[in-house]
DNA sequence: ACTATTATTAGACCCGATCTAATAAATCGG
DNA sequence: CCGATTTATTAGATCGGGTCTAATAATAGT
């Protein structure tokens, strides 16, 4: 890659994200600003939105990450089916793919900002934020089960994202809550499944 | 219930929302101030905030009656059933109370917040706000779970309270969107809730 | 009339978010 | 080495939600 022109960057998400952590530990996500942040890292205000939309898509920065990972395992899955039509996807495959990749998620890959989940004030534009991405994974359920052409209700598909989801989170929740000591993710998960197999 | 000392009140919270829907309507609920709202109604900034902690929460307001009065029947349930120790509660209760709260519900009385929930640009303090009642939901049923006292396993309880708050939002959401036509709310909660029992 | 009480209000403040225009630091072509 | 171009950073204005304080208005009781 020959040297871009333009002035090169100084600031990164990592700089930024460095600075807020410490400053919330201090302090609280709360009544940590924006300002504060910036400029703790070196830079401005203005610099910081330059990265992040938003205060709060800093903070989920590497749970985003994960949930990036988790739909391309998804997207992946059905593009492979292409070829070969009408194997075994739908509900059972998608639980299945839950568990495969909950193998790949150890104590140590834990994001920050879920780890210090219970720690932070519920500051509204967190939950907001932290809903966007319940949500999202909703959507990527729905999408999943729709795309892979088992189950033509999509009533029925809607239920079955929507328990998925709330099962999903509810174990990772419950999983870091543990603390050290508890076992593995995909254990957790195992369990949490159980009752619809 | 002898008249009350002080300057008596012009302004309520009915009086806000009706002008709030309004203005929603024609420009949206993102693009109206509430320095509009409350001049409409024909009152100050901050006589708004006197009634309501923030904008989303005039937004919700019906809604939390509704969660209210489920509410009270779960909790009133439990208090009956403090005598008559150790009769059949559990999920299965809960999951039958939820069906009988439904048959109270209907077509015409959807919160307009409900009502148009699609229609509204996804503003980031209603996400907030509206995930927040969707915890809440979750917490009662959590609590109804724990004080029943059947299910002694935590694990156990919270997925099961998340599972139902899923299905039910989802059956909500899903009943609103089918317009006229659909039939009861309660015959959909009874699908929702079929794979359950 | 005076006092206590409560409602409404103006106005300041903080913060997150958006936007525009200015400036700084680099590359590239001469 | 110089200027043009490109990109990063920045200052600063603006908006809106939310909090707070202090002032004022309207009632009841004495």
């Amino acid at each position: 890659m020959p040297p871009a022109p333009g002035r090169p960057r100084k600031a990164s998400p990592e700089l930024l994200q460095e600075a807020a952590f410490e400053l919330f530990q201090l302090g609280g996500y709360r009544s940590t600003s924006v300002e504060e942040i910036a400029k703790t890292a070196g830079f401005s205000r203005a610099t910081f939105f330059n990265f992040f939309a938003s205060k709060a898509d800093l903070y989920w920065l590497e749970t985003d990450t994960l949930i990036g990972r988790l739909r391309d395992a998804l997207e992946g899955e059905l593009e492979r089916r292409e070829g070969s039509a009408g194997e075994g996807a739908g509900p059972a495959r998608l639980r299945e793919m839950l568990l495969e990749f909950s193998s790949t998620f150890g104590s140590a890959d834990i994001p920050w900002a879920l780890q210090n989940f219970r720690l932070l004030e519920a500051a509204d534009d967190l939950i907001a934020s932290g809903a966007g991405r319940v949500l999202e994974l909703n959507r990527m359920f729905q999408t999943y089960l729709q795309r892979s052409g088992q189950q033509p209700d999509a009533v029925a598909r809607g239920a079955e994202a929507a328990v998925l989801t709330a099962l999903l989170v509810t174990a990772v929740l419950g999983w870091i809550d543990a603390g050290v000591g508890r076992g593995s993710f995909r254990a957790r998960l195992e369990r949490a499944l159980e009752p619809l197999s």
